[in-house]
DNA sequence: CGCTATTTGTGCGTATGTATC
DNA sequence: CGATACATACGCACAAATAGC
């Protein structure tokens, strides 16, 4: 195989997606792996465009957005830098605790409450929570952040009934463990996690402050009490350049 | 009864990615969540312009593209129907068997080697096997299929003295199970399990034949042997739209 | 059978956005 | 910064296939 000046055939022309942001979703993502910027300074831009085989107008307006975006600092005369920090590590296991699981990787954690409200169970929510259809649940809309970004934006849902005040107590504790506790529920376990991942929507694009196109890890779970009794379905939406989902297994789990 | 609805501003214009790539993107996960379509016949194409506020044109070329990809079939005189299938549930958990955690909800399930090679172990890979860094590894690169669609791309390695012969075994069995059985190991675990998304690459675009744009989930994974000895490290990408993760709490671990 | 309504398929002209030089 | 080429998006018109009456 001859690679005598093989361009990297990975920037696609008539895919839809402008060459420039094909260039920023890569480099984004390189810059998180650590495979893009050497002790957090980026090649010059001459450079990335002969990588990527475009003008180097093209790169600059790709280094533009994630200049935007926080990714990355242009200095005139000196170059481009790194502003983008590393991805957090969210442990889905047994006891799965939001802000547990992000301690000691991150500072300022912070949930909170954008919407509230009590509903009527939809099908999904009435199966998973045990209850009838159209049974009163009540519904929490967070925002959580950590390091002072968004990372995630979650939908709860809880029985109406049990876990009356909810949403009083969740905007003053911002924790579900701590809501929970003072409506008598001293502990819980995670009962399954279904994990997908698609392109953000128009809501959690400007919540979460990403890009279009940019891409978000959706887990869909199920908390129990002692009891095995459903207390709590949700729908967590983690800004997939931000957070990673760490499963542990036996032998590890905390 | 053309009734002025109102248009959904979910569609955005100067954003870099085109109108018809994000309606595409749109509609591929309206459907997947049942959302759109039904009975699965979409609606006309002067529908879904009036809804996204654009030409018919656009509308078209976006539902061009997902017939591309299989998810929709058009029928002049008669209208478009969707193709797609559910989504599989991958499970993960102490014992992560490929097939077993796939069989009973697709047919056809089959894993193709596409290349494999001996190397020396980078470093990610020697901590992740607990061998020196440059110490000889075998590295399986395989396609997995269900239903006859592409699922998953897989990169593995292994440690090459104690799983000499593995990329001939494989390639016979098709099997990591049953490669590592005739290999002396009758067992394994997971270890950990490293969930992340991001946008599919131009190889995995192909080998998964996926549209620009497209989302894969990416698992990073270490199995160990009874004794705990790491025994393989990989990373797997799956096609998102085909797959999501389940991960079962501790009670209903199969 | 023809007629009509519906729906997808096609062509063309134009304006704007993107990328190169 | 302008000139050029191509992709994208729009608007209009009409052809082709299907289905119901």
């Amino acid at each position: 195989m001859a690679q005598a000046k093989k361009k990297e055939a990975v920037i696609e022309r008539r895919s839809g997606v402008a060459l420039w942001r094909q260039i920023a979703d890569r480099m984004r993502r390189e810059i998180g792996e650590g495979l893009l910027g050497e002790e957090g300074r980026m090649p010059p831009e001459v450079a990335l465009a002969e990588r990527f085989g475009v003008n180097r107008h093209t790169v600059r307006t790709a280094i533009a957005a994630l200049v935007q975006e926080g990714v990355l600092r242009a200095e005139q005369g000196r170059g481009t830098f790194i502003e983008g920090r590393r991805r957090l590590a969210y442990p889905i296991r047994s006891r799965t605790r939001f802000s547990e699981g992000l301690a000691g990787q991150s500072r300022g954690l912070a949930a909170d409450l954008l919407d509230h409200a009590v509903e009527p169970a939809s099908l999904d929510v009435a199966k998973a929570l045990c209850l009838s259809p159209g049974a009163p649940v009540i519904r929490l809309e967070t925002l959580s952040h950590a390091d002072g970004r968004p990372v995630s934006r979650a939908r709860g849902w809880f029985d109406a009934e049990r876990f009356a005040g909810m949403a009083e107590i969740f905007s003053r504790t911002r924790s579900i463990t701590a809501s929970f506790r003072e409506l008598g529920l001293a502990d819980y376990l995670r009962h399954s996690t279904t994990v997908t991942a698609r392109h953000a929507e128009a809501g959690d694009l400007k919540d979460l402050q990403l890009s279009p196109g940019a891409i978000v890890l959706v887990t869909i779970a199920i908390n129990v009490d002692a009891q095995g009794q459903p207390v709590q379905y949700s729908e967590t939406r983690f800004a997939a350049d931000r957070i990673e989902l760490h499963i542990p297994g036996a032998d590890e789990t905390g």
